[in-house]
DNA sequence: CCGGGTATAATTGTATACATTCATCCTGAC
DNA sequence: GTCAGGATGAATGTATACAATTATACCCGG
């Protein structure tokens, strides 16, 4: 395994991106390049590049006066998972007629990740876990466009709901979900895993919707 | 209406868009920085913001050895229709219920100059106006991530088909189709917008695959 | 003839200097 | 007092210089 070199533009895209959906920014606040510039420690060329990327998934505007937070609204969160509701489906059918058994195993592997820190109560892992399974799932469904729209959509609900995640029963409920799509994909079931992860996403979604308070 | 600055970022995104899209670079073709900067006469700096943007959508792949082209393929635009034939409907819904009269007056317009260069068949013309029909949707839906999601699988189909919409049959089909599509959301029939936009997309995916070679 | 290792060249990644645009504030005329 | 208009500052947009990484070609030894 290959580790892909993270350059610091990514890493500044990464700090942001989690500082804008974790609240850190409010709405509306301006930033500029030359104070994230000095506050960060890095030139503007790397900041630049990564609010660029920002700018393209609508989590900031770009304005004459400086870089304004955008963030996500309750709304987009709805909207989002309307959104998934009608692709996630899909996209485990898919994995499921073309999964290998070397995909196989690492979902079974991601699962049993999952399980063990589900057992810790250990909330970020479980979150990075989740992460993993859905977007193995979008790797492997062998569709770019389909992985390209819903990898940044699940992005945006993962890393808003790290509250969500902290509540057991839900966690451990969305773990047994996660179990059965994972085996409904291993039996090459294209139509079980199609039902299981639109109802996965239906919970998801309540889950979010409820607990998040905004 | 205020005119927003075209950066020379944004011209070269564009004319790099529309080049990988349109085949002038071939699949796998490796361009470099520093070539594409004295090729379009701008510096490197402008050109990077492009590359990234495109990189972000995977029309190219940036390797230590410079900028593999991507691009789409066949197998691209039939899933890019499966996400469309899943999502467009409800977009139309969704438009047809939140729709302000100024909103009607502009689509109306849109199928106006439609039909008009429909007359004159003027491919390059109406593939604008089909572009500017559909965005125009996305924007009144109401629904950021619903726009930030077809809005770049639309603009991808789009730029692939001039072929497609130079066949005459299939502009007319396709500005009769817009129209119904325009009443219904002026009548505000949520149902009627979503089943004749299904139908819509239908059409439209068998024309581009049936006319496209690749 | 083949393989490895080093030097070289070419590329991306980052920093900085410069240009340009735009908002803001002050000033002065009416 | 109010509004117009220009000066000023601060922001983005672009160009260029520099660093670091990586591919490639060449040479030498086997």
């Amino acid at each position: 395994m290959e580790h892909k070199m993270i350059s610091i533009a990514d890493q500044v895209f990464e700090r942001l991106e989690m500082d804008i959906l974790s609240g850190v920014y409010e709405r509306d606040e301006i930033l500029t390049e030359s104070r994230l510039s000095e506050q960060l420690g890095v030139s503007r060329t790397p900041i630049r590049e990564a609010v660029r990327r920002l700018d393209q998934e609508h989590l900031v505007d770009l304005t004459s006066k400086g870089i304004r937070v955008v963030g996500i609204s309750r709304q987009d969160i709805a909207d989002i998972s309307e959104i998934r509701l009608r692709l996630e489906g899909l996209a485990a059918r898919w994995a499921a007629e073309r999964a290998t058994e070397e995909d196989i195993r690492t979902l079974r592997e991601i699962v049993e990740l999952q399980e063990f820190y589900t057992a810790k109560s250990d909330a970020d892992s479980i979150k990075n876990q989740d992460s993993r399974f859905h977007q193995t799932i979008y790797a492997l469904c062998g569709s770019n466009a389909m992985r390209d729209t819903l990898e940044p959509l699940h992005r945006k609900l993962l890393k808003y709901r790290r509250v969500s995640v902290s509540a057991k029963s839900r966690a451990q409920q969305s773990l047994a979900e996660h179990r059965a799509i994972c085996e409904a994909i291993a039996a090459h079931d294209g139509a079980e895993a199609e039902r299981l992860t639109i109802e996965h996403v239906k919970n998801a979604r309540e889950s979010i919707l409820n607990r998040q308070v905004l």
